[in-house]
DNA sequence: CCTCAAGGCCAC
DNA sequence: GTGGCCTTGAGG
């Protein structure tokens, strides 16, 4: 290697910004790009397991000069801004590699060719002739993949705090790595796989109520180039066996740092960190402000999207829709002209955009990026759809069939999974399920947000946080039931995603048919086309499922008429 | 042997 | 407790 070639290949942190305090980046460290100051200490908060009280809401600004005032907002940006506490070693063994290296290496490589094709943005203002680059947690965090069995990542020792119990998926991907893939991951991926193009998509940006400049300016710093793979999963070493909640076993794992995050009560006055240090003097001070002298940073930080990780079931439940929604929709539906497809797409498009209103509303999804949220509406909408149903359903708000202007009786299980009535009876058989198990509104809650926030988008922080502040409000609420729904959840998830790709089939096998459904101003047409035809069209792409799935195989697609 | 992301040290 | 610098050591 010539010494151009090494300078050329070594890293150059210059002029990065730590993305948690914007200090001079030093290196990657756990998982991200940042300081040596957040290295130092993130490395401290994890290694002495302390938990922080913010003596605000929350949501204190961190930057350079005050980010010593309010650790436990400095620490919630680590996470959310994608340190991994994983890479903190128990064992504090040092030197060495661990199993994020090859990910730094090709994140490197993701950054150079980013940073060669990077747009600046100069604000119209004229205010600053400063070219301003944005960048989000995507652009600095290090997406994960879990498939090293030769990790020496250890978790720490269990602790007793009741809201302790819930890991994040990631985290159990971790701890087990025979777990660490599943074969609905790649049906998800089937359906949407992160970092495609997001185009041609006017309606529902429309619905998001948001701008398309906004895409103009975001894309290129969250995925420069069509080829290069976001890559939170290497497709070609996952064996999807379980769901890895399902390892919880009634979520009593052995160790997480959920409670690190900022929390809402405080549980024992010992548990918390004040910058008082109460505990030299052996005085219990009460738990109030962080610190006592400097003031706290005016700025506020995130403040919606903490207000989401702060908030508990009850408090979820209140953004849900009205539980008569779905039944106006239904009713609306059968009476417009079609047969059974078109009344299952009517219905869909309707619920579609109720399911746009709620998540754009949502304080952690109106936070992400346009083409953000609309990979994450293109992969879960479905499962929504079809948890609004089921839940629907379960409850007897629905009439188990509906007739329709062609005389026709159609099941709502054939609209729920999108006209594909060959496993209409697997869905019954859910519904009776969840019926027999209590199925509450806070498990309907549930089941909506983990739709929504999706487990294949995980590598962003922001979804893989929400997903563990909702299972944990979901947990705190509903103990040991979760387990058990957990796996029905997923196989709500299969199928919606298997009624999608049935849908999408009527496209090449049944032309008249699909033509019929108005795909020109059907949104969930549109959404389902985009998925199927873009650039990087994964159903050539991904591979095949080798574990076939219990119940949800490939299966021949069927046009089952009436 | 070199790299670089871990942990450690210690002045502040 | 913080943060800059040092040491370590697996992997390339």
């Amino acid at each position: 290697m010539t010494d151009v070639e090494r300078m050329v290949l070594r890293p150059n942190h210059e002029g990065e910004q730590c993305p948690v305090c914007g200090d001079r980046v030093s290196g990657y460290h756990y998982g991200l790009l940042t300081c040596e100051s957040c290295k130092g200490f993130f490395k401290r908060t994890v290694q002495n397991k302390k938990q922080y009280q913010c003596s605000a809401d929350a949501n204190c600004h961190v930057d350079r000069t005050c980010r010593k005032r309010c650790p436990s907002c400095r620490f919630q940006k680590c996470l959310t801004m994608g340190m991994k506490m994983e890479a903190v070693r128990a064992d504090r063994m040092r030197g060495g590699r661990n199993k994020f290296g090859s990910f730094y290496k090709r994140d490197r490589a993701h950054r150079l060719q980013r940073n060669a094709m990077r747009v600046t943005v100069i604000p119209s203002s004229g205010v600053t002739s400063q070219p301003q680059t944005f960048y989000t947690p995507a652009d600095h965090q290090v997406s994960s993949s879990t498939t090293d069995q030769n990790t020496h990542i250890h978790y720490y020792d269990q602790t007793k705090v009741k809201t302790e119990f819930i890991k994040t998926e990631y985290d159990a991907h971790l701890q087990s790595p025979t777990l660490s893939s599943s074969t609905n991951q790649q049906i998800s991926d089937f359906i949407m796989r992160p970092g495609y193009l997001v185009d041609h998509q006017d309606s529902i940006a429309a619905l998001l109520n948001t701008t398309n400049e906004d895409h103009l300016i975001r894309f290129p710093t969250t995925y420069p180039l069509a080829e290069v793979k976001q890559e939170p999963f290497d497709y070609s070493e996952h064996h999807f066996v379980h769901h890895p909640l399902l390892e919880y076993q009634g979520y009593t794992s052995t160790a997480n740092y959920a409670p690190m995050m900022p929390i809402p009560t405080v549980t024992t006055a010992q548990s918390v960190v004040t910058s008082t240090s109460s505990s030299t003097t052996g005085r219990v001070s009460e738990p109030t402000r962080t610190s006592p002298v400097l003031p706290l940073c005016p700025a506020p930080t995130e403040k919606t999207v903490d207000h989401f990780y702060n908030s508990n079931m009850a408090e979820m439940c209140k953004t849900l829709p009205d539980d008569s929604q779905i039944i106006r929709i239904f009713n609306a539906a059968k009476g417009m002209k079609g047969e059974a497809h078109s009344f299952a797409v009517t219905v869909a498009d309707e619920n579609l955009k109720v399911i746009v209103d709620w998540a754009k509303n949502n304080q952690l999804f109106g936070k992400l990026q346009l083409d953000d949220q609309m990979n994450l509406l293109q992969t879960s909408w479905s499962t929504v759809h079809l948890v609004d149903i089921t839940n629907a359903m379960i409850h007897g708000n629905l009439s188990p069939t509906y007739k329709i202007t062609t005389g026709e009786d159609v099941s709502v299980g054939a609209v729920a999974l999108l006209g594909y009535r060959l496993y209409v009876n697997t869905w019954n058989d859910i519904v009776n399920r969840l019926r027999n198990m209590g199925f509450t509104k806070f498990d309907y809650c549930a089941f909506r947000f983990l739709a929504l926030f999706d487990q294949s988008m995980d590598h962003f922080q922001a979804v893989s946080a929400a997903r563990s502040r909702v299972l944990q409000a979901w947990a705190e609420v509903r103990c040991s039931f979760v387990s058990g729904f957990m796996s029905i959840f997923e196989e709500i998830r299969r199928l919606s995603h298997d009624a999608v790709r049935y849908l999408w089939s009527l496209q090449s096998n049944f032309p008249e048919l699909w033509a019929s459904l108005r795909p020109d101003t059907s949104l969930v047409l549109e959404m389902i086309k985009t998925s199927a035809t873009r650039p990087t069209d994964v159903t050539s792409t991904v591979p095949h499922i080798s574990v076939p799935l219990q119940q949800t195989t490939y299966a021949p697609v069927v046009y089952m008429t009436s």
